[in-house]
This record gives C-alpha cells, structure tokens and sequence, in this order.
DNA sequence: AATGAATGAGGGTTCATTCAT
DNA sequence: GATGAATGAACCCTCATTCAT
C-alpha cells in the first residue's frame, strides 16, 4: 500500500514536471493530479527536488531496462538499429515530456541528480556502442570510432524524432536506418 | 544611446539567461550585469518574458546570419557540409548555454515564443535543406527525403557537439561528414 | 493502567518541552519519546495545549508539594531559609528546564494557564510569605512588608541559582542566607 | 531615511515580538504594525531570526547606555543603589515584555545570540559589580563576594519588578534599598 | 531617462490534528 | 484502545514589477 501510493506520487509528478518543467511545477498540482492532500507528498519525498530525482530516477530505470532488451544476439545489426530508433519512437510518443527531461540536461538540479544524469547518458550510449561493436566485429559496419559512431545513432534517432518527423509514417525508420547504414552519398 | 543600451541590456541578459535558464534568472542580475539600475530593463522591455524573447530573436538572427553565409555556389557539398559543422562547433563553443537555448524546447515561454522558435528550427533546417537540394541537383548526392536528410545532418551535428566529442579534436569535422556522406556500413 | 499510560505521556512531554520550548516541541517527538503512537497522545489529551497545561501542572504539583515540607515547625528561620534555597537549588538542577517553564511567563499558552501560572506564583510566594510571617512573629525578623520580603527571598534565590553561581559551592547557600539575613552594609 | 525606516521596522518587531514570542510572531504583523509592505522587511532584514537579533541588540544598546549612567562617582552607594533600581522600574514599565526578552534566555536563536545574550547579562552584572566594588572600596558596604552580591542586587530588582509589586508604589524602592544594605533580620 | 525602494502574490514546507483500520 | 497515514492551514521568503523621485 505505501509503495503503491509513493508509485501514484511518482507518476503524478512524472506528468506535471513534464508538463511544467521543474521551476514551474507546484507541489500543489502533482498532489491533486495523484489525488492526494498536498501534506502527503512530504511523507514519501523530502522535499520537491527529492521528489524530482525520484521522478527522472524511475523513468531512466524504465528505459535503461528497455534500452536492455535490443541487444539480444544473433539478429542483424540493421534489425536491431531499426529496434533501437522504433524503441525510441515508442517512448517518445508515449511520454514525450519526460524524455525531454532525461535527453535534456536540466540546469535546476542537485549537482549529484546532473552526475546522475551525466552517467545514464553514457549508459544509453553504452548500449548504442555494444550494437556498433558487436557489428564492427561482425563485420556488418565498418571500424569507425565507436563512441562517435553510437553518438551518431542517438543524435539521429533523437532528432529525427523530436522533430517531429516520424510520427505517423512507419516507413521512416528504415530510411532513417538506410541512411545511417549507407549514408547519403551516391 | 537607446539602441546602445538596448543592445547592453540584452547582451547582459543572454549571458544570465544562459547561466540560469529562465525560471531562475533574476532580473536584478541582469541589471547589475548590465551596469544599469532594475527600474531601467523597463524601459526597454515589457517583461522578463519580453526580454527573453528578443535575447532569443537577437541570438537567433546572429546565427541565421551565419547560417547563410554557407550556401555560397561552386563548392562542392563535403565542403559546405564540413563548413555547417564547423559553424555550429563554433557557435556551442562561444555560446554554449544559449546554444542550448535555441536547440531546446524551452516550455516556459508565451506560445508566440514557441511558434518563433519552431520557425527559426525550420529555418535552420531549411538551410540544410537548401544544402541537401542543391548537392542532389548536382548528383554528388542520392535523392534521399531533403527534409529527413537535412534533420539527419542537423541531428549529427547537434548530437556531436553536445556531447562535447569534438570539443578539443579537429578531425572528428572530417570523420562525422564521411559518415554522413558514406554511412557507417562495410 | 490507563493512568500509567498518561504518566507515560506527560513525563515524555515534559522532557520534550522542556528541551525544546513550548512552539518548538513536535508532538511526534513526545509520542517517540513516550514510546507510543502520536494519535495515542490525543486518547489522553485534548491538544498540545492541554497537554503542555497537564505537564506544568504536574511539575507545580510536585515542586508545590516540596515546598510545603519546609515549613515545619520548631526550626530556625535561618535553617528554613537555607532549605528553601537548597530545595531549589536541587530543583533547578534536576530539572532545570522545567524549572524555567514554571519560572518564566510563557506567553504561548492559553489565557487560563497564564492565569493558572500566576496563582502558582502566588503559591510559591506564600510559602515564603509564611516563612516569614512566622519568623516575623517569633521576633527573628524585622516587620517588613511580608510580601515584598517573600518576593525579595525567592528572587535572590532563583536568580543566584539561574546565574549558576552556585553550581558547585555548596557554602554559597550560606552566604545567601547571611546577605539576606544582614543584608550587604556594613 | 534609509535608516530611519530600518529603526521603524525594528521598533515594530520589537513590539510584536514582545507580544508573541519569537515563533508566534508573523513577519506580515511585524510590517503592517511598521505600516509597509511584508517584503519590505526583507530589505533591510536577511530572515526572521536576523530581526529578531536586531532587535535584540537595540534594545540591548539602549539599556546598557542608561545602565552605565549610573556609575558616577561622588554619590553615596545608597543613592545609586536606588538609582539602579529606578531604571530597571522604568524600563520595565516602558518596555515590559522587551524586557523579558533580555532577561529570558531565548531557547529559538542562534549559537551566537545566545553567547551575546550570556555576555550582555554579564555586562549587567558587572555593572552591579562595579557600584559595589566601589562601595565596598569606601567602607560603605562590608566585602561580601562582589558578584554574589551583584546578582543577588539584580535578582531582588527584577524579581520585585516583575512581581508587579511596585507598579504604583514609589515608596518600594527605599525599602527594597533598604533591604539590600540591611537584611531582613532584627 | 534612470533609478531602486517598496510591494505582495505565490509556493515550498511543517506539523497539529483526524480517522479508518 | 492504539496507531500512523493523510491532511491542509499557516507562514517564511523570493522576486517580477511599479512608481515616486
């Protein structure tokens, strides 16, 4: 039950600091939104930056673990690329605020919630280096610096995405994939 | 003299703006960062959110400016491209925190604020497009998406240079336009 | 054992207020300290009011109670004198916080404990008023105004004692007694 | 007249400060008892516990300047005796809960408020020390322990005083001098 | 035109009290 | 009876904005 309620707290305040941004989100929303006396949040969380690192904690946790599953072995690298981008797809269409919070580097924060964040950028570009490498190996992509190469992917993926550009048309992931892969030149 | 002080306040401003971020910026810093009295921003602009608006216009027309100086006929696309990323390497590195500015998506601004801003985006992918186009008609490129293309290149470049990978390295310039040009495939 | 309980509770209280005054106190710190639930509290008392009012009273109670055990008959002013000191001496050390709720004029509280503390007070100072009424009777005084004289006892008193003058010495107690006794002229 | 508001919004906090205690009292009584707006305070004041230091300090200044009018030489020890009753009568009838504050020891400030009030009370005490001192030097009173006998001095005023006993009997003070130089014993 | 003292709406946080279990 | 999770009134403090000088 106190876990449960601490969830619908998170929650709530997932969609408002989405909604708001940190500065400009009351506490007194995220506790009508949870539907809960505005006292109540105080219980779980110290205060409203506590709340917020709990708040982008949960979220990364979610998509860390999801990030996770693309890496299965044994499928081309150009399935799991376009795994990779649909995955990203999904989660920005679903919590499209939030993922602004996790790709953005917010200023208002704890120093120790910006190392936080600074390190699950690195876990997110982790995974994209573990498909480039595994490829490379593979000989599917040509020996290109890793880092830069899984930097590349996530810089495309994002903006590609945050652009706006793929909402509806499927067919965009394996052009975007198609042009990673191959490039733009003829 | 109007203008002149105009142009103080604003300088002052973005360089608090970009510190802070909105929310936390404090009109008083501005002030004495500009070397006048409070009262005075007042008298050049309505609001905190007038004020953030044309440090964003001002940092925005400065970077379309430069923007355009790459189209310039007769060189060949790697070129160009090599140029567009070099401008923006330049630009995240004198104007890092207002970079971020433009690149975000700031949600604590007037719906007027985000429309401009949605438009300058456009307009910055216009350029690529414009770019793209042009590398197309002359065959030095495949006949891909211009829009996708260019928010592809627009994409890397971001990424790249936001993830501080070029910060000290001259060559990552020509590595990322190979990848672009070339992709990442064997 | 529902009696037990409320002892249970006041003692708590009363070393909470004491520590912390009457705003400061935390209900929830009485009830750890009591080692009971903190609604447990509210079987027993109306309010933090009530509560603190039962915890002055008892501790009047137990001090008012003492005091009357000096004025036993048949023994010199002069060593009555020096019990009534020496009783605060060791009230004041034991608890000296309490001391103090007694002591001071809490302006926290509702008008009837002030008035409550008041008929203390006048408690208190009749006990040296009839300390000295008997002293004056029996001709080892001279006949002051008795009131003024009592309060003149008890203020060398407490004030000796609060300025820990007499912490450590225990002959103080006689000096007192002699400069209030002679007085200081020579 | 920067400085005359600040001695508004002191005596306003002294006022409201005397009538509620430290935590009771509200900042937004403190400025419309000063007749400005509630920020205004924070312009002049860093917090709530800075004012009330302030104010501490002022009303602390202001007594031991007329405290140490006192000490002037040439007058017979019984006269200044009586002299040093006579402020503290009027003091305390002037500013009878400022009063208290001085006199109490304050459980709701800082470490360093507390130090300065121990050394304003020793301040105080030394005056008393120093009347009798000198007394003592010109054979007017016997070599009692200085400081014993200056807090006995002060306990037998303030505890006369705040008894209430002489609010409108001149005649009190001769006797409580009286009582000082001579005892109570026949 | 320029100033900065004054303002007060607004929001984070605390904690006495309630009440369902 | 005992509990402690839930509540929301209350209060300190910040800061954009105004306006008298």
């Amino acid at each position: 039950m106190k876990e449960g309620k601490r969830k619908v707290i998170i929650d709530a305040a997932a969609s408002i600091f989405a909604r708001d941004g940190f500065d400009r989100a009351k506490m007194e929303d995220i506790s009508s939104q949870a539907g809960i006396g505005k006292g109540t949040i105080y219980e779980y969380f110290k205060s409203k930056r506590d709340l917020f690192q709990e708040v982008i904690k949960h979220a990364v946790d979610v998509y860390i673990e999801l990030l996770k599953g693309i890496g299965a072995e044994g499928r081309p690298f150009e399935e799991k690329l376009a795994d990779f981008i649909q995955l990203h797809k999904e989660l920005l269409e679903k919590h499209r605020d939030l993922a602004n919070l996790i790709m953005k580097e917010p200023r208002d924060v704890t120093e120790s919630t910006r190392r936080y964040f600074q390190s699950v950028k690195k876990d997110v570009v982790d995974v994209a280096v573990n498909l480039l490498d595994s490829a490379i190996q593979k000989g599917e992509v040509r020996d290109i610096n890793r880092r830069m190469g899984a930097q590349i992917i996530l810089g495309v993926t994002v903006s590609l995405l945050t652009a706006g550009l793929m909402r509806d048309e499927d067919w965009d992931i394996d052009d975007a994939v198609d042009i990673i892969l191959h490039g733009i030149s003829k």
